[in-house]
DNA sequence: GACTATAGCTTCAGGTATTGAACTAAGGAC
DNA sequence: GTCCTTAGTTCAATACCTGAAGCTATAGTC
């Protein structure tokens, strides 16, 4: 039931330039007789496209390569300098800012430590904002140079008019911080989920790249997922979709820190874990204590394995991704001792045919990876729409 | 990482004559004048593209509105008899061969029964081929005017070069039931699982007409689903995503006849619930059977809303959809004495943002949708394309 | 019954797109 | 220095949507 949009002839040029871009900036360096192949356009069309953004600066030569017996190809790529994207990472004890340029080269960051429990929103956006001004003169870009701020928080993100936010554990419920920062700044915002923008960052950049169906699994003291589907991250329709955590495996199970029972994450997330094997809630350096239980506690250990298998195994059956990728701090320690047990539980759990279709790997990008996701999303507006710099700068 | 194809401006007509086409279909009649508010087009693009479907016989004049103190509206709507599509049903015990016209009214239709363990392919395919013959003789419809045949069948449907059936209970192991069809019959053929194309029914004709964001429930002997993500029908990395039933709920719980245990499918499945009721596996009468169990065992009618409270619960948080319909012959019982229960449970056992933001409703269409669904498969693609008869008919 | 207002619809020039074909550019081989 | 090969550009042809102007068909009015 895809009602589409109307289209006229400027879209054709938009898609095909957004196409181009993408192409050079993952596939490139590229010649612009590469880029008839990679893209599918006529060379004519390449020729009038790549022409009108070396003059926009967008892309630049990048040197020559020299074609056995005939003129030789001169290569393009996205200039990484064109513009620069900053991203932010707000979590329970840092509000962090990165600034990157195009290539998602990091050029500065800032770190600003939270008290737990003072996530006044007020002071939470005041960091973020003096953050902005700390990476840009510290990384010497006028802001008239940055394509954008892209923002991870906890908790739901209800994109609307306005974006509100809730998240508990913050006493946010339906917190304004888009208006807020339009207050700030006149840079354009993204915001979205922590676990959302991690899960983009490993999609772009880390071990999802090329996926078109990938879930990807965040494990840390709470559990999500970022589900891609053809290649878009599934948003739902309040923009809730991922929150697997809470996907119940037993009935009256456990008791989860949400309130309910029988959440997944009370099994497989990392206070769950420590919990099953007995640790004291006392404990402060929950890695530690859960490198110690991964080494010698071999009925948690066990556990451990059934339970994700079988919560992977529901996400093999359901959503027939062609990949699935662990992170999050505890997801990648819990998956470099145990891949290959939870490898054989997952499969002994789904259905053959998709099961055998899926594979499960590690994330390659560490927990830092919020604010390079948030960033990402900037990236992904400009990558799409190429939109010229002066538009947002000067409002 | 959508890297979208190349487009030309003959895409641009291509999309707005199928968004024009659509709109025709589940919006009109509707004048010219209507037209442009609801395509976004302009009134010229409309007046010289709603002439080439005139010219070609797609859409018909449907009589004229006055409006007070002017030129009268005329009424244009898509022309049903333009073409008619056939549907198939393959299930365990028949194959049916439906024939509608363009709006979906039956024209025509013929049942063949089915010994069971008799699901021989070639067998199958005489039966199809034959239905088809018999349809369109009843129906006074000649061939050249049929726009294809879409199939529902059981198991995994693999989509590739050669369409490809996995279906355990039949036997089929990998059958190119696409190639076989062609053999025999120069119509485009569209082959889907049965579920999706019963869930691809309701979304177009029954309860989920409208939904951006749906998931279509099939509680029968066995438990499907058909999610929705943007107005399309998730297929997953290999077309096998909705296996919702062997989503495990339980670590070691009930016996599934997969060969699994505690898929939500032996819980709640009709098999499953009769089971837990210690109603003896040689009944015949199933739906009879479950009737009198919904009427009288309060213990299974508790058990089954809290299982499938949780089930859905667990669809809502992961995948965040507006609205949920349960359907099948199961379901629609259950549904019809313990909805309000359903809901409650679900929304217990989901979070609260996503929870309140999904109605659960029962679905419209009977159990004898499959055969629509498979039906607006040819449908789905004709109003998209809109490609001319003539293409197919002469191959 | 002619005239006017009004609303629906069509035609056409103008602007933007992609493309194939012809053309120019740049290097190597003999 | 001529020819071959490969890379890249220019241009006419074609297709599309749009705004503006014009045409058509009705109701109301005198």
């Amino acid at each position: 039931m895809a009602r589409p949009e109307r289209r006229t002839v400027r879209d054709v040029r938009r898609g095909n330039r957004g196409m181009l871009l993408r192409t050079l900036y993952f596939d490139g360096p590229a010649s612009r007789h590469e880029l008839t192949g990679l893209t599918g356009l006529s060379a004519a069309t390449i020729s009038t496209m790549t022409g009108d953004l070396l003059a926009d600066n967008i892309i630049v030569e990048a040197g020559q390569v020299d074609s056995d017996g005939g003129r030789p190809r001169v290569l393009l790529r996205v200039n990484p300098a064109y513009g620069h994207v900053i991203g932010v990472d707000v979590a329970e004890t840092h509000v962090r800012v990165e600034l990157f340029d195009l290539e998602m080269t990091e050029k500065a960051r800032v770190d600003y430590s939270l008290r737990p429990s003072h996530h006044d929103i007020e002071l939470v956006t005041r960091r973020i904002l003096a953050g902005i001004d700390v990476v840009l003169a510290d990384g010497q870009v006028p802001a008239d140079r940055v394509l954008g701020v892209g923002i991870g928080v906890p908790g739901i993100v209800e994109r609307g008019a306005d974006t509100l936010i809730h998240a508990k554990t913050f006493g946010w419920d339906g917190v304004p911080l888009g208006a807020l920062m339009r207050a700030g700044t006149s840079l354009p915002v993204f915001i979205d989920n922590g676990a959302k923008t991690m899960g983009q960052a490993e999609l772009w950049f880390g071990a999802g790249r090329g996926a078109a169906h990938a879930v990807i699994v965040l494990i840390g003291s709470g559990v999500g997922a970022t589900v891609v589907a053809d290649g878009v991250v599934m948003r739902g329709s309040s923009n809730s979709a991922g929150e697997w955590g809470h996907t119940k495996i037993a009935l009256d199970g456990r008791q989860c820190r949400c309130g309910g029972r029988g959440c997944l994450e009370a099994y497989i997330g990392a206070e769950g874990i420590l919990d099953r094997a007995g640790v004291p809630t006392s404990t402060t350096d929950w890695p530690a204590a859960l490198g110690r239980v991964l080494e010698s506690d071999s009925r948690v250990i066990e556990e451990t394995v059934a339970y994700l298998g079988m919560g992977l195994a529901n996400l093999i059956n359901l959503l027939n991704p062609e990949r699935i990728l662990i992170g999050g701090w505890a997801g990648l320690m819990i998956g470099r001792d145990l891949l290959p047990g939870i490898r054989a539980a997952a499969l002994a759990n789904s259905l053959a045919q998709p099961g055998n279709a899926t594979s499960i790997i590690l994330g390659e990008l560490g927990p830092d990876a919020v604010a390079l996701g948030a960033a990402t999303l900037v990236l992904e507006e400009f990558l799409d729409t190429s939109a010229p710099l002066r538009l947002h700068a000067a409002s």
